[in-house]
DNA sequence: TTTAATGCAAAAGATTTGCAACATG
DNA sequence: CATGTTGCAAATCTTTTGCATTAAA
């Protein structure tokens, strides 16, 4: 599904600005890169970001694309689908119950609430197919890693 | 964070009951790897519980590992964070909004509500650290692959 | 004894890195 | 023009597969 061409627009201005204001150079790739994945609501992988890109830029490499999307994120242009670049995790617990996850270590535990368990979808959701489960997964900073950036100072990228 | 042994000792007995009655072999590594993510809380991957398993059982492989993890979760017996066997995918709607995915393709669809943007989480969530962002993944099957289910069969594995 | 499961080694896939050439600001 | 960025090729990491051997039922 496409994103309205207004709504692209407004996305690469704040791209460009983003980027100017950083510091960072505004290149043809990462326009193409950054404009694929503001103009469809598919959130595309690397790989087919990349299929896509060389339609309209045929030297592209995979390796452009891998650096930029990780650039995006960093800049917060983007964010991801399932936390992070983390590899499939397992769980034996079959109850119903929701993940707090540590964006910066990949920290999780579980937690439960029947609140959550019964929450109420919008009924445009049903449409989209059938549902089978419904979790939330909280993100954020666990208090080891909090500890660790305290003492290093707010500055650090990866205490 | 471990798991009661009691906990323990019953998830180990329905697996050595689910593998009993679909005729699934128990065997020494099969056991095992169950054995280590029901017996803790932090959701390892494939190579972690590799090598937890390794100090007990020095030859299994790794590929062992992967087979059984997969194994298990046909089997109904383990689930994964994280949706499915998928590579990080890249959104740049930066509003708070929630995911259906469909389990079978991968199809994503966002959608929103302002219901969920403000639930109330459990107040044990902000004990685990400091909280970014909640969002609400549903996991189920979107129509194009119940579709196709329905042309196939109710019997098919891959449609 | 029969059949499925394992371990090995190798293949296939995905992602990252070093470096010379190149483009942006 | 200076520096950051790209493309290439190669390295690295992760996951899967084919096949002979082994073990469960």
């Amino acid at each position: 599904m496409k994103i309205k061409k207004k709504e692209v627009e407004q996305r690469m201005k704040y791209f460009e600005t983003v980027c100017h204001d950083k510091g960072i150079k505004l290149t043809h790739q990462r326009m193409e890169i950054f404009r694929e994945i503001a103009q469809t609501e598919d959130h595309p992988d690397a790989d087919r970001v990349f299929q896509r890109v060389r339609g309209r830029i045929p030297t592209v490499s995979l390796d452009t694309v891998y650096r930029t999307l990780w650039l995006l994120k960093d800049l917060g242009l983007v964010v991801t689908l399932s936390s992070s670049r983390e590899r499939t995790r397992f769980d034996a617990n079959l109850q119903t119950h929701h993940h707090f996850v540590c964006e910066q270590c990949g920290f999780t535990r579980d937690f439960f609430s029947d609140d959550l368990d019964t929450i109420r979808l919008p009924d445009s959701v049903g449409s989209l197919g059938e549902i089978k489960a419904t979790h939330v997964e909280v993100r954020g900073i666990c208090r080891k890693c909090a500890e660790n950036r305290k003492h290093i100072g707010p500055n650090a990228l990866y205490p």
